[in-house]
DNA sequence: GTCGCTTTTTACCAAATGGTAAACGGCTTC
DNA sequence: GAAGCCGTTTACCATTTGGTAAAAAGCGAC
């Protein structure tokens, strides 16, 4: 809970009343490995903060192959958020990578949260607006090589390099498993 | 101005004084092919609205190529919005890829508009978070080949194929211009 | 331990893409 | 029209990556 608090308060100051009412809010949650938090088709009911553990953001491309969007680490926020706040189904899954702790919030919870604490709009918009922005800094390069990709994956990533399976890291990385073997062979 | 009104107002209502308010504090510019809205090392001064043409948003790797990150085109916002409310200098370079005329709002009269408007920071985020996702989805996917993601392109930007120069589109693709060309040949 | 299952690594060859360089085409300037 | 400039296309070959298949390694169940 601590950390979905310090989480908060770096967007914005939050009165010990306020911070009360977030935590009566907040549920604590426990995902084991390839669980699913949320699914493709289906209108993301909550909130998630990522306490420990890895989510993974991924669908089924026309071939059928799984294709891993994003990686979801401690201290983010696992929620397709624009489908959640219109109502309209998830074209992706969210699934555990790893045994995961969150604390969540359903919708309604969510809703009078921005009800009740003033300037929770504010928060709440920036929270996932820091979100998506580093979802998409993180993201492998589309112009660099396959190799650059999986250095810059390893600095991005330090701590999921030997918890996820290759298969995921290299379909994140938009190469085959045999590819992305190959390559950490070679920079050994 | 009034396709910066009719956008603004699909993600909530407005009434007439509050459309007058909104439209006293933005301002239409000309950019002329290749001048930069934005530029990279500098933080972003203004929120732009694009009425006609398209923005590039780009930046130079460290091998010094110019990669092209992103098209904005018609009814989207063009800003940095991140470094723009968080008064840090952006990362990358906004630029004309043709003649554009945009909307623009300081960044005074902006947070004029959070002052005077209720509910205006949420539609201003609900813009962000929508430009940020539709940005994530027109991406090229990095699992698909090089003709797929140009077959995608033009899906996602049918306009913009005779607008714009090649080597532009294939930085955006993650190809060098050669094979953007050889593509092109095989296709048609 | 052994078996069975899954994940990762290797190997081989085919296909796609990159790098260098030159040719082509369109456009403006003179 | 000729010269020059810029963007695009081609060509050639080197390199990277993919596809198929098999071997090796890891891991849990018994």
């Amino acid at each position: 809970m601590k950390e979905l608090i310090a989480y908060i308060l770096q967007f914005d100051t939050l009165n010990k009343q306020q911070i009360d009412f977030v935590e009566k809010k907040a549920k604590a949650i426990v995902l084991h490995k390839e669980e699913y938090f949320s699914e493709a088709g289906k209108i993301p009911k909550q909130v998630g903060f990522v306490v420990e553990g890895v989510i993974r953001g991924c669908y089924y491309n026309n071939k059928g192959e799984e294709i891993t969007r994003c990686f979801i680490s401690e201290n983010s926020l696992a929620v397709d958020y624009v489908n959640f706040e219109a109502n309209t189904a998830s074209s992706e899954y969210l699934q555990a990578s790893t045994d995961c702790r969150l604390m969540v919030f359903s919708k309604q919870n969510w809703e009078e949260l921005s009800q009740t604490i003033v300037g929770w709009e504010s928060i709440q918009s920036k929270m996932v607006q820091k979100c998506l922005y580093q979802k998409s800094r993180k993201s492998p390069v589309i112009s660099q090589d396959a190799t650059t990709r999986y250095l810059e994956f390893m600095e991005n990533y330090p701590s999921l390099i030997n918890r996820i399976p290759l298969v995921h890291i290299a379909s994140y990385l938009g190469v085959t498993q045999q590819s992305l073997s190959r390559i950490r062979k070679s920079i050994r």
